[in-house]
DNA sequence: AAGGCGGGGGG
DNA sequence: CCCCCAGCCTT
């Protein structure tokens, strides 16, 4: 038996029931995918849901606001995810007349939509043989056959996609493409996975060369840097307070927060005393502020962490832009400033 | 070619 | 503490 057919076996035996997998409707395909794009299922699943019952045509998502589509993507990263999905939702509506492109090359021009997403949807979807190498593919691959080639370096990216075209079953390519993730995924798993019972024993390079735990190999890895944030929690008489849209390129992008100070060490309250607010409030002699935190919270991101302290501040007067504190969940924020809002009494 | 971009979970 | 996750975009 080889390779195809093992995998096929091995998969209509063990594969695990998702709702994605019920469906042959491309808007429903390409969500989940978007969704899962550096994410584990057990993650997207119920932000999945969560989108076909809130949006449950493309229509629907195109209309909505990227607001309320952030809202509903909240807590679950990599933002640009979401503000890419509106913006190719309004794009097939309004500019594809509705119609969802069905094929690889077509689906590959969409934002947010590269080359492994493009091959999931044309696959799974339209049935196109169109081989998909995620890091589930790579990890399979380099250990089954042996080959030590960085999976992240530019030589390696071709030869794994060069490699999956040869080997994608030509009948089925829907099925033998979500059959090899999902093998990565529940037998093929980064950190000790049980080679005693994996159906490819005989077969497997790594295993018989006893390489399973050093392969895939991958270069590198990103330096972390460490920002100091100070976010400024404004309370005024009539229960109000400030939120900003940031706007500019960096994290977060479009999500909303406190004001925010930065500073290049994690201030004291006599420190903090020493900023300057004429930006946000009227200038006072005497500004009423305490700090919610002693201790910095450390919020931990791929390749920053975040030392931040949130300074509870009661003024007499916010500008017209205040809002009302207790809307302020309805608002999409990040992780570390949602937290913040459930746990801070007001 | 390299770096930026989240948050959760596992070992 | 580290690495990994149904990657993509920008520079």
């Amino acid at each position: 038996m080889d390779f195809n057919h093992k995998l096929i076996s091995w998969y209509s035996d063990k594969k695990r029931e998702l709702p994605w997998r019920e469906t042959s409707n491309p808007y429903y395909i390409w969500l989940s995918e978007i969704i899962l794009q550096q994410t584990q299922v057990k993650q997207g699943l119920p932000y999945y849901n969560a989108f076909i019952t809130q949006y449950p045509t493309i229509f629907d998502l195109a209309n909505a606001s990227e607001t309320s589509i952030l809202k509903l993507w909240q807590g679950l990263g990599y933002y640009s995810r979401a503000r890419n999905l509106h913006f190719t939702a309004k794009h097939i509506v309004n500019e594809l007349n509705g119609k969802f492109p069905d094929t690889y090359n077509d689906l590959l021009k969409l934002k947010g939509v590269g080359d492994y997403t493009a091959s999931a949807i044309a696959s799974i979807a339209f049935n196109e043989v169109a081989a998909v190498v995620d890091g589930n593919v790579y990890r399979v691959l380099s250990r089954y056959f042996g080959i030590e080639t960085p999976i992240n370096s530019t030589l390696g990216i071709k030869e794994f996609k060069s490699l999956a075209s040869t080997l994608i079953d030509l009948h089925q390519p829907a099925t033998y493409n979500q059959a090899i993730m999902e093998f990565g995924a529940i037998q093929c798993k980064p950190k000790n996975p049980d080679c005693s019972v994996c159906p490819f024993q005989d077969s497997c390079v790594a295993l018989q060369n006893q390489m399973v735990d050093v392969l895939p190999v991958k270069l590198k890895k990103t330096k972390v840097t460490v920002k100091y944030f100070n976010f400024l929690v404004f309370m005024d008489p009539n229960k109000k307070t400030l939120f900003e849209k940031r706007t500019k390129k960096g994290i977060w992008q479009h999500l909303y927060q406190f004001p925010l100070i930065e500073s290049e060490k994690s201030l004291t309250p006599e420190e903090f005393h020493l900023l300057n607010f004429e930006d946000y409030v009227l200038k006072q002699e005497t500004l009423d502020y305490s700090l919610y935190n002693e201790a910095d919270i450390v919020h931990k991101l791929s390749h920053q962490h975040l030392h931040t302290k949130f300074w509870i501040i009661d003024v007499a007067e916010l500008p017209e832009e205040a809002i009302l504190i207790k809307t302020l969940t309805k608002y999409p924020s990040p992780v570390l400033i949602s937290e913040f809002i459930d746990n801070f009494s007001f």
